[in-house]
RNA sequence: GGCCUGUUCGUCUAGUGGUUAGGACGCCGGCCUCUCACGCCGGUAACACGGGUUCGAGUCCCGUACGGGUCACCA
């Protein structure tokens, strides 16, 4: 009862009511308490949503990365907020143009479209630096003049020992001469965030409470030696500079987190809400990587998966619409898309199931767009034999047969190949179970009917099988198998009437006399 | 190893104290049918384990096991 009265919108004239009995109450509200995931403080109306997708262009466009970018759009799009892309390429040494260009390209082509410029981080050193000199200034962050050898050799001696290491906090002692000292005699430094005393807690959408005590916070380096700002002041002072106000990002995020807080709050920056995303795992439970197979989205997009069922299939992994629903149009992802039902453990990446769903998406195209699509991969494996190509009409006729017999376009060459080559051998088990004693004379007539057939087309060769078969006084499958076998040499094809249409006449023939050649 | 965290069919998931534990992929069988594919129908298969709390636990609490993440003057 108390569940119904709860969800059935009733909520305000029970809660309001003074007739509500205390015992009511008092066994409803615990419900309250029963959320599994803390709720976030939800302002209803949201048109001040700010995410954005942060990749380094070191190399490709991860499905795990195009999942978070994913996730990331539909959220700001479901809130009509808005999504901002953000470049980290201050790793210079890693870091390249043309990767940047392969995460616009991967982005786009998943139709993941972003708001504003792009920022590149690297053009932001200086803000980054000011942001340190700010710290430096407000006392949250000190120079270290420790020397970066030494502080090697200490971590893996305590690693050796089997020790956790943290910063001894050495220069956080030095008074103020003789910093003044090093300073003078032009010793190097780097700069230090001061972790405080307490504990740091956050409520992530995904997680819920996190709560990590201050010290086990080591005092990271803000600012090198070489006086370049790291990763995390770049983030924190980005994230606010783009006015970020919910970083939905990768679950490996979750332990710089708290280091993060503590640098929004040191530097008066509002904290924005955080959503840590589960990874994407490979078959084996491991974190998705390279060997794995195919992990960049292009890569996929090479092999014949359709954008729209990659996206389909990414914005599954790890979040669920609440109902049945899978092949989901983006309007549909969308409008259903929201951080609390995203889930908690790691998704395996199945490719089996994404074929499945491409399949699903190819037999919702259009013709000419599966051609378009299919002759890429058509013409590759047609030029490698040295097959001239087909013209568009038949291109077109092709797309019309496979197009429910397709999970990806990469596998249309080999499908296909029969409609190019004469079969070179007849598939052996086909054969013992197709090509039975009568099969030649049965063959032999079929050629000679066909040899006078005037119009090659679906119906009448139809017609002229199904009479040969009633004079025969045999079921028309008797004939059919032992042609199929002979023209395209295997068990499997489209309607035979259509692939003899496309194969023509001469072929027909041709291919029939060299089966029975090699039925002797 | 420390810290964080996760665990429902092989895989993706639904499930917010009372369900014959639902769906999807895969697999198996059947129907359709000239085969394949599509489609349809059916089947296989799961609450990691152990303690609590409760009349009642997949759901709440504790522990164990196993998995993942993270521990840089990388991002």
């Amino acid at each position: 009862m108390c569940t119904m009265l709860w969800r059935g919108g009733w909520e305000e004239s029970v809660w309001n009511s003074h007739n509500t009995s205390p015992i009511v109450r008092s066994l409803c509200r615990p419900r309250l308490r029963l959320q599994r995931r803390p709720k976030l403080p939800k302002v209803e109306p949201m048109p001040d949503v700010r995410v954005r997708f942060a990749p380094s262009p070191t190399g490709s466009l991860h499905v795990g990365g195009a999942r978070t970018a994913l996730f990331n759009w539909l959220y700001a799009r479901h809130t009509s907020g808005k999504f901002v892309l953000r470049i980290e390429d201050t790793d210079k040494k890693r870091s390249t143009p043309e990767a940047v260009q392969v995460i616009f390209d991967g982005l786009k082509w998943l139709n993941i479209d972003w708001d504003e410029a792009p920022l590149f981080q690297s053009e932001r050193l200086s803000a980054h630096k000011d942001a340190v000199a700010a710290l430096l200034q407000n006392g949250s962050a000190y120079r270290c003049f420790c020397a970066p050898e030494t502080i090697v050799a200490d971590r893996q001696a305590a690693e050796k020992r089997g020790e956790g290491y943290s910063y001894p906090r050495t220069c956080l002692n030095l008074n103020e001469a003789d910093i003044q000292a090093k300073l003078d005699a032009g010793e190097p430094y780097a700069v230090r965030f001061k972790i405080p005393e307490g504990v740091t807690e956050f409520n992530d959408a995904v997680l819920g409470l996190i709560s990590t005590p201050n010290k086990d916070i080591d005092d990271f380096i803000l600012l090198r030696r070489d006086g370049t700002p790291v990763y995390m002041v770049a983030v924190v002072a980005d994230d606010a500079h783009q006015g970020v106000t919910h970083i939905i990002r990768g679950e490996d995020h979750t332990t710089n987190t708290p280091k993060q807080i503590l640098l929004y709050q040191a530097s008066g920056l509002p904290v924005p809400q955080f959503a840590h995303i589960p990874l994407i795992l490979g078959p084996d439970k491991k974190r998705l990587s390279k060997r794995h197979g195919a992990t960049s989205v292009l890569e996929y997009r090479a092999d014949g998966i359709l954008a729209e069922a990659m996206r389909n299939y990414l914005a599954l992994l790890g979040w669920s619409p609440g109902d049945d629903r899978e092949v989901m149009s983006l309007d549909e992802l969308i409008a259903a898309f929201d951080l609390d039902r995203l889930n908690k453990s790691g998704a395996v990446f199945d490719e089996t199931k994404l074929e499945w769903m491409n399949g699903q998406y190819i037999s919702t195209l259009p013709i000419d767009v599966i051609w378009q699509n299919i002759e890429p991969h058509l013409t590759k494996a047609l030029t490698e034999k040295n097959i001239p190509l087909p013209d568009a009409e038949t291109g077109l006729q092709f797309a019309e047969l496979y197009r429910e017999r397709l999970r990806s376009f990469r596998e249309a060459p080999q499908k296909l190949l029969l409609f190019f080559k004469d079969p070179s051998e007849y598939d052996e088990k086909t054969v013992r179970k197709r090509w039975k004693q009568d099969s030649p004379d049965h063959l032999r007539l079929l050629q000679q009917k066909l040899e006078e057939l005037p119009n090659w087309d679906h119906d009448r060769l139809e017609e002229l099988l199904n009479s040969l078969a009633d004079r025969l006084g045999l079921g028309r499958s008797k004939l059919i198998h032992p042609l199929r076998l002979a023209l395209t040499g295997g068990a499997a094809s489209p309607g035979i009437f259509a692939v003899m249409v496309l194969l023509g006449k001469d072929c027909c023939l041709r291919r029939i006399r060299l089966a029975l050649e090699r039925i002797k």
